[in-house]
RNA sequence: GCCCACGUAGCUCAGGCGGUAGAGCACUCCCUUGGUAAGGGAGAGGUCACUGGUUCGAGUCCAGUCGUGGGCACCA
């Protein structure tokens, strides 16, 4: 007798050891059609797995999420059966199950075609219609490593030899196809279809540089086609707010052939760029910090002194003068900032000191890892150096952590989390200096009651650091603000303050930055606003247009007062339909259009639009001054109707 | 850096088997002075990424270089 207890609490008896397939049949016919695998007192197993005793069963289906991996793991089997079929030289590595679908890794001589993926979901397809039953079947470990090398599949054999020893090992056989595979899978091959390869890559065996590189597929798989196409629609949406192709359309900045990875900011751009900065400069002056700017090319002695040159060479950029001295770029702001710190001596009464600087930074990055203004070879960083006692240390971590969250509000993000990172194995400092260190970040967060993830093992061998992940509008995450306690800069360069009993004493040293790289920032923004920059933001606040030439006067007077009241504005006083100009300008996603004709000239108004369409009126300009003043303080994360 | 793909006007893109380039938008000029997302006409604009090769002849074929895209690796 095998008694069965199901989620809604009630339970079926059996007679005999029945299977998830079983119990489904027994409970209705579309469940049993719709069952995929089971979950037996929490653990996942084939619909066919024989219950053997008494358990709680969980029958899974395309809409857990369980099933949906499933879906996907089963998808990634089907697609290298059909690899098989199409290719059979090729050996089938791994393939896993990840966000929004799959991939499998192949290795083989050829590379795949493009054209290839299409035939390649053809036979998937085909495989789908023959509906064929998959099976599991287990084996002893040296049986299946024979196997798989009569197979020729040397990758797999060697993928056995990795399996813990207290591991089964188990097979999955679907027709004339045998991968090795912990499952559980769905029970047969029609159960799937909804599926599309995506794109084809090279990735290394094992993700190791130095391995052969194998040729990875992947695909994406759902459990009907609706939810397919409704997946593809939000790849298409999120690629019309890239901010490569935004920054084109809204001419915010670009790139250029003989400049790899490195930015020509445009005037609209560079507005924006603009702001950012402005907008730190307020924020730190008022959290009291001086700002000072320090060389981007100095000796390669100092980069010796300060570490770099020994360990990060192949990133930085060197120059050599006449006089055959060598120089670095600089790739960080630190170096520059202690030697400013080292000028004349510091007393334990100056401490602490927050020193920023707006430093743009050059590294060598590899060339494939360019991309747009998200990872470039010369960007800007809101760099900030905290100067301070080890019994001041707390108390800056935290209003670091209060500044960076604030800022971040106002510029929209109100999901923000912290990842916290201790010591790793190769690290300097004793332990007694590491848990200090770490206390204070730590204690920093707690007394702020905030929430964060532990990244053991992940600080910099100097400190442990804190880092802040933002999550935009549409859920991505991006790592921006950093805190780091170094105990490495200070020791190298030898910086000191004089302690009250007249000795002397190592200050701590704080790095930190919030937006991180600004050309980044403003990347991830356009993005976020998907273009739509707030009012505080926009490159152009407001374009002023007429509907005739009668007008002309009229819009000067207009965008001479508005610029007088400290906002960015354009005239538009061109011989075109009014009509024409709107779009045009809508476009270009500025936020106010000013429309004037004989009316507004007469009554002294303009009529105002907003970048949604909304027509809110005609005003006149002091209404209009203070509502567009309000816009800008508030900041946020504001609609286009200035509603948040 | 590695794998695959791509590089034609400011932008988006056409250019079957090799015969020295084409559209739309944008731009300039003319007509039009029109009230909330494209009025009409004319014109100008390209060393087809670069270098070399094959060929009587190369955007078109081949090789290399540079750059871009998607991944992988990297990201102090």
């Amino acid at each position: 007798m095998v008694q069965i207890t199901l989620p809604d609490g009630s339970s079926k008896a059996f007679a005999q050891p029945v299977s998830v397939a079983e119990v489904a049949a027994s409970i209705g016919p579309g469940l049993a059609k719709a069952t995929l695998a089971g979950a037996v007192d929490g653990r996942l197993v084939d619909a066919s797995h024989r219950i053997e005793q008494d358990a709680s069963l969980r029958i899974i289906t395309a809409r857990d999420e369980e099933g949906l991996d499933l879906i996907r793991h089963s998808t990634a089997h089907l697609m290298a059966q059909a690899v098989k079929r199409l290719f059979p030289e090729t050996q089938v590595t791994i393939g896993p199950v990840i966000e929004n679908g799959f991939y499998y890794d192949f290795a083989r001589k050829e590379p795949f075609r493009p054209e290839d993926l299409e035939s390649i979901e053809r036979e998937m397809a085909r495989i789908v219609d023959e509906d064929l039953p998959v099976s599991r079947q287990v084996m002893d470990r040296d049986e299946a490593v024979a196997f798989f090398q009569g197979q020729g599949e040397e990758y797999k054999a060697r993928i056995i030899a990795d399996i813990p020893a207290e591991e089964t090992i188990s097979l999955y056989r679907q027709g004339d196809f045998i991968d090795l595979c912990r499952g559980p899978h769905i029970p047969s091959t029609g159960k799937l279809g909804a599926f599309k390869l995506t794109k084809l890559a090279g990735a290394y065996w094992r993700g190791d540089a130095r391995n052969e590189m194998l040729q990875r597929i992947y695909g994406t798989a759902w459990p009907d086609k609706k939810q397919l196409k409704a997946f593809l629609k939000r790849l298409e949406e999120a690629e019309k707010r890239d901010h490569r192709r935004l920054g084109k359309q809204l001419d915010l900045f670009r790139f250029q052939d003989d400049a790899p990875g490195a930015v020509f900011w445009l005037p609209r751009g560079w507005t924006l760029f603009r702001q950012l900065i402005e907008y730190m400069r307020e924020r730190q002056d008022e959290a009291g910090y001086v700002e000072v700017n320090t060389p981007d090319v100095m000796d390669r002695s100092l980069w010796e002194t300060s570490g770099h040159w020994q360990n990060y060479h192949e990133h930085m950029f060197t120059t050599q003068t006449e006089d055959e001295r060598v120089f670095a770029l600089k790739p960080m702001n630190c170096p520059g900032s202690v030697s400013v710190y080292k000028h004349g001596l510091k007393s334990y009464r100056d401490l602490p000191i927050r020193m920023a600087e707006f430093g743009k930074v050059h590294r060598y990055e590899p060339s494939g890892a360019l991309h747009g203004l998200m990872r470039v070879r010369h960007f800007t960083q809101d760099d900030a150096h905290i100067y301070c006692t080890e019994e001041q240390m707390e108390e800056e971590c935290r209003k670091v952590i209060e500044l960076n969250l604030s800022v971040y509000r106002d510029f929209g993000f109100e999901d923000v989390r912290l990842k916290f990172a201790d010591r790793p194995d190769n690290r300097i400092g004793d332990d007694a200096t590491w848990d200090k260190l770490e206390g204070a970040l730590k204690g920093a967060i707690d007394a702020m009651g905030l929430e964060y993830t532990h990244n053991p093992g992940e600080g910099a061998f100097y400190g442990p650091k804190i880092e802040f992940v933002l999550r935009d509008a549409i859920g991505r995450d991006w790592q921006c603000g950093t805190l780091q306690v170094d105990l490495n800069l200070p020791e190298r360069f030898d910086a000191t303050y004089r302690t009250a009993d007249g000795g002397e004493a190592r200050p701590v040293m704080l790095h930190r930055a919030l937006f991180g790289s600004l050309e980044r920032f403003a990347g991830i923004l356009i993005e976020h606003y998907s273009g739509n920059l707030p009012l505080w933001l926009a490159p152009v606040q407001v374009v002023v247009m007429n509907i005739t030439d009668a007008q002309a006067d009229w819009v000067g007077e207009v965008v001479s007062d508005l610029r007088r009241r400290g906002f960015r504005v354009e005239a538009d006083l061109r011989n075109e339909k009014i009509g024409y100009k709107i779009r045009g300008r809508t476009l270009e996603k500025i936020p106010y259009l000013l429309i004037v004709g004989d009316r507004e000239v007469e009554q002294r108004q303009v009529a105002v639009r907003l970048r949604d369409g909304t027509d809110i009126g005609a005003m006149d300009l002091d209404a209009l001054g203070e509502r567009l003043s309000g816009e800008v303080a508030r900041r946020g994360p504001i609609g286009d109707n200035g509603q948040r």
